[in-house]
DNA sequence: TGTACATCAGTGAACGCGCGTTCACTGATGTAC
DNA sequence: TGTACATCAGTGAACGCGCGTTCACTGATGTAC
């Protein structure tokens, strides 16, 4: 006689989840009833009301998890870094560019979703701070790498470099939507400038 | 008999209009239904699609109207621009900071649909590029009355001050609703260093 | 200026449909022996 | 290893409600005289 939660129940949790992130994507997180996620995920409704509350509470569950797959990826990013600060101007080899459209949708959404929510708003500033303070950290080795310093606090610059490639991101979402030629490097110069005007040359050791 | 509209159309569809703009703002546009908007409005259903094929067709006037008065006060903006570029890191004055908090969730909003859309990310980048061009030429012009003179396409330096100022208008506007405290100032630092850093002092005329 | 009336522009009832949510049920799970 | 069965986790029918859309209608508009 079982005690607690069996192994089906993360599997059909899976199934929602991912159903409602394509959806999301898809048709936006207002446009998207609950049905069409089951349906998606191959499910009825009961099993989604088995599982949460209500949409909102889907939402949240699937920013958790999607945030935990996003912490990986900035780790994995590192080593890209450094080579956006090496001049003013450089970028030879760039990092991967393609914009992960899924996410960008969904994040974006989810933010409009927290400036109209006060207490989800709250959620993300604390996961905000937790990536922010993350990416100061890659910031401030990739500068001392570079032979530089931070001018302004670490924290602020990271803050600075994710709304410009937030903005840029839905950019280039926007002109590849609209068949434009997108120039989806902008971004990634505007980031270089930024890393470069808020340092200064690290004085040799004396 | 009248012929062709009446005085009585314009009315209608301004008070749908302006409905429309407060619910999309305060719930999105896919939980917004026209029912609601009508309420709002003080109508009947009836008048709505006397006006409109359906709530596309609304968010795209809505948009029409809404990118007339930004234009508007885009140009307004003008003198505030120079201070800017005066140094790598001046903004003694500012300008006006205070977010459009409606403008910026709606426009947002438009621009995810325009990603789902791509018959409406034509119409958005249309708009964009003239934005944009308007733009371009305040840079130029400010870049030239602070004696300096661009280093890349004016039109590529408006592109990247769009991004990082709508990417800072989201964040300033979570951390707002988080109750955080806003550093309202950081979007317009980050476009005084772009400015900077994508220009050059001008060689004084031989 | 005043009135008749053709045209225009909203009204409000009606419709079928899909929504969110509940719940008695059945089949899956996994522990105890 | 095998089986009994308590517990767990989805099933699917049911509900009332609000949605999007249509349309016969009535009242507002404004031209013609």
């Amino acid at each position: 006689m079982p005690r607690g939660i069996t192994k089906r129940r993360p599997a059909t949790v899976g199934a929602l989840l991912d159903a409602a992130m394509e959806l999301f994507a898809e048709q936006g997180y207002g446009a998207t009833s609950i049905p069409e996620i089951c349906a998606r995920a191959g499910l009825t409704k009961g099993a989604f009301y088995s599982n949460f509350a209500n949409k909102d509470a889907l939402f949240l569950a699937l920013l958790d998890r999607s945030w935990q797959r996003r912490s990986q990826w900035l780790r994995r990013l590192t080593p890209g870094t450094q080579v956006l600060i090496a001049s003013p101007d450089p970028l030879r080899r760039l990092p991967d560019l393609t914009v992960d459209r899924q996410w960008t949708l969904v994040s974006t959404e989810f933010s409009l979703h927290a400036i109209r929510h006060p207490d989800v708003a709250a959620l993300l500033a604390e996961h905000e701070l937790r990536v922010r303070s993350e990416l100061a950290e890659l910031v401030a080795e990739a500068l001392h790498r570079a032979g530089r310093v931070p001018v302004i606090p670490v924290l602020q610059l990271a803050r600075m470099l994710v709304a410009v490639t937030e903005g840029s991101d839905i950019q280039a979402l926007t002109d590849q939507a609209a068949g434009a030629s997108v120039q989806a490097d902008l971004g990634l110069r505007a980031v270089s400038a930024l890393l470069w005007q808020f340092s200064s040359p690290r004085r040799s050791p004396a």
